[in-house]
DNA sequence: CATAGTAATAGGAATTATTACTATAGTATA
DNA sequence: TATACTATAGTAATAATTCCTATTACTATG
């Protein structure tokens, strides 16, 4: 992978945001300081960083958010705000358990609460 | 909300299949009975159907899929055959730990293990 | 039974998210 | 520095979904 100023800026982006952003709002940071950035070079590193691990892809319904947190982990959604929350749920004693009991070999497991947050009870 | 034979067609295929469908399968399967039925009938009544509480919708990475069990449930996902399987690994007790611990008002649990079935090990 | 009002439909256009293509420009290297 | 290679911009294409509009069907009522 050679270097590029867009692949830096994109991750640096991703890594100095906690709102989970999509291609597009990435697209929209990056071109303050790039202002001839295209949205596909946008999609195609934020594919070459979360293969290298840098980030994380994140499905909220049906559109791609990013993420710096590349531990496991897993999101509340909050249906009034629409935040996503980061939370630790999924521990090592579940996954082994469903290994066991399903015979099924787990790779990750991709887990989002669905309700309403504090503020909006 | 007025009967309409299209949305009990629609309905039938979906409960009549354990393969999880697509919007699209869906269309086509419909449109072996009634030729001229149009995409956008299929995705409204499928969203009526959700919202009657006869079929469930979920996501597969970005598209949406859906089914007939309505009961509270989670799937393994196969990275090899892309097979979805119905299992129940979210129980009662995990949710009013996370509404405790969080202070969040749980309203559903959406959770999918990625990994690689038996079948593919 | 005729009819007005309501609600559903087909078909296609519009939107949104994402991927693919290609000529050009930038980066690494001999 | 010249060369080779890879990433980019810009644009076109695709895919999933939603929106719009004219038309049609059902239903209650006069």
């Amino acid at each position: 992978m050679r270097y590029s100023h867009q692949r830096e800026a994109i991750k640096k982006i991703v890594q100095d945001t906690n709102c989970h952003p999509t291609a597009d709002w990435i697209f929209n940071q990056t071109k303050k300081n790039i202002p001839n950035i295209s949205l596909g070079t946008v999609y195609r590193n934020l594919k070459h960083l979360e293969e290298e691990g840098e980030i994380n892809t994140i499905y909220d319904g049906n559109i791609a958010r990013y993420d710096w947190n590349t531990e496991s982990h897993d999101h509340l959604k909050c249906k009034e705000c629409g935040d996503l929350i980061d939370v630790h749920l999924v521990h090592e004693e579940f996954t082994s358990k469903v290994e066991r009991k399903f015979k099924f070999n787990v790779e990750h497991v991709e887990m989002t609460v669905i309700g309403t947050c504090s503020k909006h009870a």
